[in-house]
Parts: C-alpha cells; structure tokens; sequence
DNA sequence: CGGCGAGTTGAAGAGCTTCAAGCCTGGTGG
DNA sequence: CCACCAGGCTTGAAGCTCTTCAACTCGCCG
C-alpha cells in the first residue's frame, strides 16, 4: 500500500494509536509516479499538494543561472515534501527522481485536516520538520568546514542512518543510486574530486563499493575521521519522549 | 517596548486585527539581554522557550570537535527562535550574540496559545518559518557553488534585504557589525581572503565601508554578478496574499 | 556490436589557505 | 592628555586543495 512508507516513518516518530493508523490507511490522495531523471517540481512552479516519497531516491536543489547545480538535501522514502504548500508558497527548488520515485499526493486541506485530527499526527510532522532543518544546517556546516575527505565521509554516514530509519538498508552497508556528479553536487565538489576521493577511502580501507552498495568497513574509524556526531538527527529526545528504542 | 519589534515584523507577514495586535501586546513574557559576544544558547543545552530579538545581531553556528566554526544564519530583530522548543529539542548548534543583544522570552505554551487563538498569527509564523528555511537553503546554495567573490557579494545584498524587512538601514545602505571574521565563517571563507575580497569590491567601486556602515554603489550590478535573485524571499506570495507591497 | 552514461586517471593551473607581520582605531588607565 | 593595549583589519609570499581539461575505460541496453 502507498501509505505503508508514511506509516512506517510516522510510526519512528509518535506512538500511533488504531485510530490514527486507519486515518493515514484512509487518507484521501492519488499515487503518482516519476521516471528517474525526471522532474517531480520545478523552481518557481505553484505548490498544491503534499507529496510524500513512497519509493525510490530524490533531490531537492537549486540551479545558478549559468547551469551550476547545487543539491540541498536528499528525498527518501517516507519523506513528506513540502509544507511550504501550506501558505501557498512558489518552489524556490526543483525536486528531480535519481530512481524511479513513487509517491502519494494529498491536497494540503486533506493533510492539514490529519495534522488537526490528532496530536500524535502532529507532533511527529514536527518531529520530521526538525530533523530536516537540523539535515540543512547540517549540510550548511559540511561544506562550510570540512574537507572533501570529511564530507564525503559524513554525507555517506547520514545517508546510511537516514535511510535505516527509512526501514532500508543493512548495518554496515547500504544501496546508493546517486551518481558521483550528484554526490559532487551536494558537497561542493567536481565529480572528479569526488571520484578520486572515494577511490583513495577505498585504498585505505574506510569504505567499500561494489554494484551500487556502499559498505562501512570501519564506520566507528569514519565517524571519527569525519566528526560525525548524530545528535543532530535528535534521537535521544525522541527516544526519551516515546519511551523506547528508536 | 520590547514586543516592537515582534509586532512590527509580523505585520510584514500578516493584516493583524486589533485583537491580535492586543494579544501580542499583553503576551506573557520577560525581558532579557545579552552582553556581546555572549551565548544565548549553547549547543546541547535543553530549549525551554521560544526567544524573540527584540534589538541587536546574533548568529547561529555550529562548531567541530576542533574548533573549525561554521556560522549557519544570522538573527535580527523580530527573528523568533526556535520553534523546536514546541518539541522539546535540544539545540544542535548554539547561538551568540555579536551585538548587544535584546531579548523577548516566552514559555512555549503561551506562544502555542497565540498560534492557536488567530489564524492571522499562525500564517505569519508558517512564513517566517518558509522564509527562514529558504534562507537556508540558500545559504548551502551559495557556499557550495559560488565564489568567494559572489558569495560574499550574496551575502551582503541577503542581509541589506533582511534589515530593510526589519525596519532599519537604508535604501542602499546599512549598518553591519558583523566581523570579517564572522563573514568568514558564514561563507566558508578564511578572514584573511575574506578581506581581500571585500577590498576588490571596494577598488572594483561595488561597496563602499565606512564606520561598520555597507553602502552598495551599484546594487543592481551587484545583484547581477552575485546572481542574486530574491526570489527566495516569497516576498510576491506574501504580496498577493495579502494584496499589498511588501 | 555500437553507443551512451558513468566512472577513472593524469597533468597543469587557479583559488583559496596558511603563516607571518604590520597597521589602524577605540577604549583604558596612569 | 597622552601612552598603551587589544581586537579587528590589511597586506605579502608560499603552498596546498581542489578544479579544469582531456582522454580513456567499463558496464549496460538496444
């Protein structure tokens, strides 16, 4: 079912009771779904639905007027993009499939109608408005002040636990479809910096790379190396909030 | 009084009622202020209420294990921070005042209670919230894909923008007390090239300095070298929404 | 089998950093 | 009233990280 991502996700965040598990069953909207390489928003386009990722890998980012392309953020499954469709707001950013991307959509009264409807609803969308500022600030401080050892580094371990979260995934090791280009494009780097970069983590045993797989040979090493610290995806908070492992 | 500032930023946002302009007059509250260059927050530290500027510049940043600091955004008067307290989060970066600073603290559930009486009043917090992760955005924008030479020039026209929404400065100038040290770290920048950059403008007649004042010779040159297109803002949203200039 | 997108590698060069030193200005105290 | 100090600003020179340009390889799909 289309909603099981958003369920599942939600469920990371509040402790849903029946009743707000068949509201999101219910939930009024329309699965849509996008080829990879195709644009799921563009810049400037009038925002009017709420789209929530049930499948597959996106990217938010802006483009300068001369082509250069910066990627914001990554879109995973269970993400809900964007409240700003909530006032109504022009796109100040394209969203583009990397994957074939599924998604629902939901006309913004229908959501807003869930967010009033019950507390546990609401809070965890403020949960998941937190983490994803915290996400940016934390990208902002990525390529602001590390190298592109370190912020290769540190994107990868993000990625990795953002997408355990999304219920994808391994321990150690995960599937990533962005290309080198994007992975440069989100750090501030040429793909050919990033290239090499990832070659020389490979040498010295950081990472490994096989078929699309990304596997953490040493992520305590990495983390280190990197100064990955989560405290900004706020789980201790949430954990001691809900009274449980999250 | 200390709500000034509050009051007039979110009439930017919003046609207040009497009524709503009597709420945020009466709202419950205290006073507090800050010396320069101290913290308002530190990182880590567990939020208990939602802070409004009511005077003075502060900044938001993050700092690495060793030391390297990245500053993520700047605060003015009538910015309010941080909603995350409406979770009970910590603060994953800490907040420092570069002026002077007053502040205008509210618990939680009283400023829930304002959102909650006037429809007027949770419209303007949804777009100072859209607005301020715009400015995000385009902060990871700026320092990932530009120069020096432009971020710096983008940075400096996004502050004059923000100051006039504020209510001071000029139409052409403004007064920044930001150190180069601190453009710096906003920018990604060492102080050192930080400096040479902003000297070239000056040679290059772009800005002019003076006595912590900026003055932009030729805005709309700037603007076009800079790329700087304001879009981001949604100042035209808020326009026809609220059949106004803004 | 051919072509295309993505990945890989080398060599040269630009932009920014690092280290080092001097300057300017406003505030403090003798 | 002036000397002095500290913090911020300014400038030079050398060097490193990352970019640019160019070419080649690999794997996949029609």
């Amino acid at each position: 079912m289309p909603q099981d991502a958003m369920l599942r996700r939600i469920s990371f965040y509040a402790d849903l009771s029946d009743d707000d598990i068949a509201r999101i069953a219910e939930m009024d909207g329309r699965a849509r779904t996008f080829e990879r390489n195709t644009e799921i928003i563009d810049a400037g386009q009038k925002l009017d639905c709420v789209f929530i990722v049930t499948e597959g890998w996106a990217i938010r980012y802006k483009t300068l007027e001369d082509g250069r392309r910066q990627v914001l953020n990554v879109l995973l499954p269970g993400d809900i993009f964007d409240l700003q469709v909530m006032v109504a707001a022009e796109a100040d950013h394209s969203v583009l499939a990397v994957t074939d991307v599924g998604t629902w959509v939901v006309r913004p009264e229908t959501f807003e109608g869930l967010l009033t409807q019950s507390s546990s609803l609401s809070c965890a969308m403020w949960w998941m408005q937190v983490q994803e500022e915290a996400f940016l600030r934390e990208q902002i401080m990525r390529n602001g002040k590390q190298t592109a050892r370190e912020r290769i580094g540190h994107f990868l371990l993000e990625l990795h636990r953002r997408i355990r979260i999304a219920g994808f995934g391994k321990d150690e090791s995960f599937r990533m479809p962005l290309t080198q280009s994007i992975i440069a494009d989100a750090l501030g780097l040429t793909p050919i910096h990033t290239n090499r970069i990832l070659r020389q983590m490979q040498r010295e045993r950081l990472i490994e790379r096989d078929k699309g797989w990304v596997t953490f040979v040493d992520a305590e090493r990495l983390a280190d190396i990197c100064q990955f610290d989560p405290s900004y995806f706020h789980l201790d908070a949430m954990r001691s909030r809900l009274g449980r492992r999250v």
